[in-house]
DNA sequence: CACAGATAGTTGCAGATGCAACGATATGCT
DNA sequence: AGCATATCGTTGCATCTGCAACTATCTGTG
């Protein structure tokens, strides 16, 4: 939080702290409600999004930045919950695809408000549109130059 | 990255995606150089800006985001490592100061190089000055005011 | 000054994480 | 076709994490 002089140092030190301090808060938010962590719903919500609910592991591993011995265990928890389903997918015998169940939908209906409201209070709120979009833009920038190396 | 009908939502999205791509890739960069993880260099770096390179437990704590039983650990291990030393604080016998050693001060300056390397090539590349601005000052207000909590 | 309640830091435990190694399958080259 | 190489997803291991419980100490109130 220090006045760093360099403006591009100081925002990349802010940024890390606002994010921890903002998942800190949400988790606890969760929690307090009874749901699961934030990790199930980028998971539930990349499946929800996606084509038919369905993706393969790889590449839900991509989307939600998990590694994939990461990502195969939270699977393992989300299909305990009975929150997804894994199909053997076709035309590739090594590989499985993920996909979301009605009681997924539910649940990921079920934790938004309690995310939503979080977003609004600790972000949301606090932000102008305009800061909004500068953020997005540049943020934005950033990922798909790391992810085009 | 799914364009979001509301900039905000997007803008906390892009914020997640970001910092997880980001620090995957710095912690590799610093792991590949045989240096310790990015949490070190917090710890050492607080403790330095500290004044007389020493803080209190809960202190320390608070300012980089981690729970106390988090820290203690941490702390366990900067300790074993002689980058800091534990010492009794003054007029409070539960309390101890952190305080960094000549060779935790030796050890984040080694590290700096490589993380600074890191967030201009991941970061400050891609994001102009003016950007960089509004970005500290968006999310240095909601880090402010979810402090004050 | 005695006691209730708050705070400092640590520890046990269960769960989450990354890395390297693995079996299985696919792909490219000859 | 046959073999080397790469990719898919899982697993073992060591480490890291948060929560709740714990001891020790401090603070405020009567």
């Amino acid at each position: 939080m220090t006045k760093d002089n360099d403006p591009k140092s100081h925002a990349w030190a802010v940024l890390l702290t606002a994010h921890a301090t903002l998942i800190e808060r949400i988790e606890t938010a969760l929690a307090q409600a009874g749901l699961p962590p934030l990790g199930w719903y980028d998971v539930l919500w990349e499946l929800e999004k996606a084509e038919g609910g369905r993706l393969r592991m790889h590449e839900l591993a991509r989307r939600v930045v998990l590694s994939r011995s990461n990502l195969t265990r939270l699977a393992d928890r989300l299909e305990d919950a009975r929150l997804i389903e894994r199909e053997d997918t076709a035309h590739d015998r090594r590989g499985y695809d993920c996909v979301i169940t009605r009681a997924g939908l539910a649940m990921r209906r079920k934790m938004w408000p309690v995310y939503k409201a979080e977003i609004e209070r600790l972000f949301s709120r606090h932000i102008t549109v305009e800061e909004a979009r500068t953020i997005g833009d540049a943020l934005g920038r950033a990922v798909k130059a790391a992810r085009g190396n």
